[in-house]
Parts: structure tokens; sequence; C-alpha cells
DNA sequence: GGCGAATTGAGAGATTTTCTCATTTAAGGA
DNA sequence: TCCTTAAATGAGAAAATCTCTCAATTCGCC
């Protein structure tokens, strides 16, 4: 069952969809409660899990639905690992950016967009317009990295 | 047919997959061609179709591993799309990372790593180790920012 | 030219994602 | 609170994508 307490995540997706005219429907927030308290970024199919345990039989397309919802609204972040695999993590307002653990894949906000200290005027001299961009940290995080040798 | 005439892209490519001890098939050398010649990002289904068109009957299963060991060895990037896409460029040695045109999907080299001008200090002090990262840069190229409006 | 190991082709199989449409449900108004 | 209505969901089929297997082929070395 979902807890009377709502996290300050579901009230932030509730009002981003309220504001857009979209409902706040039970599953849309669990997905993300699931996101928020895994504290990492998981696969569609660790999603689909998490909601199905607190809601019971969810389609996996209205997970798909939701992702995809969400990713347009800038509250969920789709991340891509070197390895292939890619994930979803609950993304905060005003962080632009993740650090992901390549142990553990649990995510870290990344508070200033490092590409803001970055001169793009070489770049675009060249004719090209930068519109958007899309940057990854990947690393270790402290827990990972002290257990490693 | 193979034309006589070997683009530096497959050169380079031959000469990277002798040192790692790695054959240097018609259909690896074809992968690059189409990659190059193409001057954008390809989805590995027309990758496999321009290949075809050069080789005749070529396996998928062949383009899904050549593609990997390509991404291996750093001679070809994989890039993800804001819409979802992804697909697969051709990556000169020395470029980290990549320009691509939503409009046209051409991909233009980024010489020089702008994340080695980013300060992660402040970051790095929470513990969090930076061990990779991953840049792309959207927007529009010359010739499709003219075009538009 | 011949040998051995790396690589490929073909298609089956697994996985992932999308689609459809009848049913359910959120949210605003009476 | 109840109604209404359009948005959203569930279920499973379908489509798309990716992986695997193994016999046959081919590259690179001698």
């Amino acid at each position: 069952m979902l807890k009377d307490f709502q996290c300050l995540e579901e009230s932030y997706a509730k009002e981003v969809l309220r504001q857009r005219g979209l409902r706040s429907t039970s599953q849309r927030l669990a997905v993300i409660h699931v996101l928020h308290e895994s504290g990492r970024s998981l696969s569609v199919g660790e999603i689909h899990d998490g909601v199905r345990d607190i809601l019971g039989g969810t389609g996996l397309a209205t997970i798909y639905r939701t992702l995809e919802t969400f990713e347009g609204l800038g509250v969920v972040r789709r991340l891509h690992f070197p390895d292939g695999e890619s994930g979803y993590a609950f993304s905060r307002a005003g962080s632009a950016h993740h650090m992901v653990c390549l142990t553990c894949r649990s995510v870290s906000d990344f508070p200033e967009c490092p590409v803001k200290g970055f001169d793009l005027a070489p770049l675009e001299k060249t004719g090209f317009q930068v519109k958007d961009h899309f940057v990854q940290f990947f690393g270790q995080c402290a827990d990972c990295g002290e257990v490693a040798q």
C-alpha cells in the first residue's frame, strides 16, 4: 500500500502534473516513489516490479508511458551506461545532470551545470548552434570507492 | 563492391584492429565505410542496409558484433538522442565528443574535451571519483540552421 | 597454398517496446 | 457528495530490437 506520507518528490511530481493539466494517478506517483526510495537509477523492469509491489497488477505499458511523460516534464531522467544499459532516475528540480556510480548505480545530483562554465563560442563559430546537451559523469560514489581496494 | 580506394577512416580502423590482434574483415571495413560516407550517425538498421548494399547478404548479428567491437576500440561511438533513439557514428582519433544536428543527424567532431576545462574538485570533495563521462551537444549544424526560419 | 583460430551467416529465440481498445478513474462542476 | 467526461490504465497481441548457437567461411600467419 502507498503510505499516507508523501515524500517531497511525490509532492513535486504532483505539482508538475497539475500545472500541465495531467492527472496524478496512483501509478504515476508509485513510479516516483519507487525511484526516489531506491536512491539509484532503475531499469524499466525494476520500476515495474517496484510499482507492482505497491499497487499490484500494473501494466508494463503504463510504466513506459509514465516514464515518457515524466521525462518530458523533466521529473525523470534517462541515463545511458557505458555498457549499453539504460536506466531512469528521479531528477530533482534545478539539477541539471547526474553522477552515476558504476558499482551500485546510485545517482547523485549535480547542482550546477558544468557546461555553463564552458565557452561555447568557438564551437558556434563553426555555425553549429548548440541547443541542448547531455552530460553524465560516471565513477564511484564515496561508499563504493572505500570498499574497492 | 568495395572500391579499391580506402578512405582514411578505413585505414585507421584497420590499424587499430591490427594492433589489437583483430582481423580486418570486409564486414568490419564496410561498417566504417558506411558510417564515414554518410557523414552522420546511423541506426543499426541503416548500417545493416548500407553494408548489404556493399557486400550483399550480411547478418544483422555481425553488425551488432562489429559495432560492439569498434565501440570498445573507440573507433565508433554510440549516441543517444533526446527522443530516445540511438545511433552510431565514426569517432575520429583524438576527438572526445560530438555535436549532433537534431535536424539531419550529421555529426561534427568536438576536438577538445570540454570536461578538461571543468573544475571537478568540488564534485570529488563529496567522495565521488569521476572515472568517465559522456558528453554530447545537440543543436543545428550550419546547413540546417540556415534553412530553419 | 595450407593451417588454425577468429569471424560470419542464418535463423531461432529472447527481450524490449509499442499498440489497441475496452474498462477504470481522476478532477471539476452541479 | 455525486455526475460527467476525458484522461489514463490493463492486458495481451504485435512489432521491433537484440542475442545466441553452431556449422561454414575467411583472415593472417607460416
